[in-house]
DNA sequence: TATAATGTTTAGGTTTGCCTAAATATTTTG
DNA sequence: CAAAATATTTAGGCAAACCTAAACATTATA
């Protein structure tokens, strides 16, 4: 059994193990953490120790087979409270994050499969991310973000990258959501500022905006 | 906010209060939450002086107003986390405890609202404890036991004192559960054991299983 | 490529919540 | 009611997980 710290050194290294190739940081694991770069050094040889991670001195850690099969433990689990509280407890998808932070350290597989069985093990969380399967096993995370889609394009809103309050409060607003179609109708150059069109109502998207957000793209007209 | 220890203390501290009228001794709370009364001393002073509890050097401790008012709030969680297992995820009575323990710790007031909402406002947990509203009201705990009944009795069977896995599945295995209507019809009075009758069939009852079971008395026959 | 800038580790300190052993209070009992 | 038994508190330590400041490695740049 790990202590919730170790979980979420577990969660964090996963997180940036998928960004990057090589092995993730002291910094970068201290700034997602908001925790002191020493601090950072102390725990991660506490899980080098523990054979969750190899740790190389000066040039960062990456998790072992274990690591990597616990941090996905703790994702899933995350992730179906999240679906939980959206469901079955009409949380907005604002919402979830916080909370869920907390549930996924509830020790019982019991708990967490009989969650999953009540909401029918959905595939993705509200935010278009996958849920892993009791063995780790989860279907590649989408790739294709709306920033990238050529003029003409379209597709379905799938997936959100940063799913901050702030940034789903925007997406409300704008009334884009998860399974939203859309048509790219235009991109300014000068700031790569986007034209889309959903249900024949124009919205203006900016780039950094379309650069948070992943699409499954169809046809191109 | 409290920490999850803190919060233990003072969920064990109002348990111990209900039992007794005097102050609840560093012993008392020393076995009930298995840990050395010198480490309960340290922290009833640290409640202290939080002003959770009133503490009086070598008499023991007393909730403050404050402190029972969040003891009733973990309780509270506590039991409608229990009830969610049960309603919900079919998790049996015996089951239900160690999961709530975690469950209570939980930081949101929104999740415990959303879930007592969802079970629809429920008056007692699976045990036949009363759940204490968000203002920590609640109705007395059931005081009738079993093994005070007298011969002739006819009542219901309301709530457990042991909470026990033990005990539960003893009484699965004897087909007795709340909401169970029975008949007392004999009291040995050589070890106080009784005999039932529960839809015409016989039940032998200990007297210690029928001084851990409530019952709402109906008319003497 | 030497030096400056940046990133990482080490050393030493803090808080929380637990522990053991010793000291002190209270309670029980001969 | 004094001695023995029991309960409680104090004193001093430990592990986890954080911190700051200083030392050391790596990387970037003049």
């Amino acid at each position: 059994m790990f202590t919730q710290s170790e979980e979420n050194y577990l969660k964090a290294i996963f997180h940036l193990q998928q960004e990057a190739e090589k092995g993730v940081s002291t910094s970068k694991l201290s700034a997602l953490l908001e925790t002191k770069a020493s601090s950072i050094t102390e725990m991660v040889k506490k899980l080098a120790e523990k054979n969750l991670v190899n740790y190389q001195k000066y040039y960062g850690v990456e998790l072992t087979d274990t690591g990597r099969k616990q941090a996905l433990i703790i994702i899933r689990k995350h992730r179906l409270w999240e679906c939980f509280l959206v469901e079955q407890l009409d949380f907005k998808w604002d919402e979830v994050h916080e909370v869920a932070e907390q549930l996924e350290h509830i020790k019982s597989e019991k708990l967490i499969d009989a969650i999953d069985r009540l909401l029918g093990h959905p595939k993705t969380d509200p935010h278009g991310d996958p849920i892993p399967d009791k063995d780790g096993n989860f279907t590649k995370k989408n790739t294709s973000l709306l920033s990238e889609c050529r003029v003409g394009s379209i597709g379905i809103i799938v997936g959100v990258k940063d799913s901050s309050p702030s940034f789903l409060q925007y997406l409300d607003k704008q009334c884009i959501a998860l399974g939203t179609k859309f048509n790219l109708r235009h991109k300014e150059p000068f700031d790569n500022a986007l034209e889309i069109t959903v249900n024949d109502q124009v919205i203006k998207v900016s780039h950094k905006m379309a650069s948070n957000l992943y699409v499954d793209i169809g046809y191109t007209s």
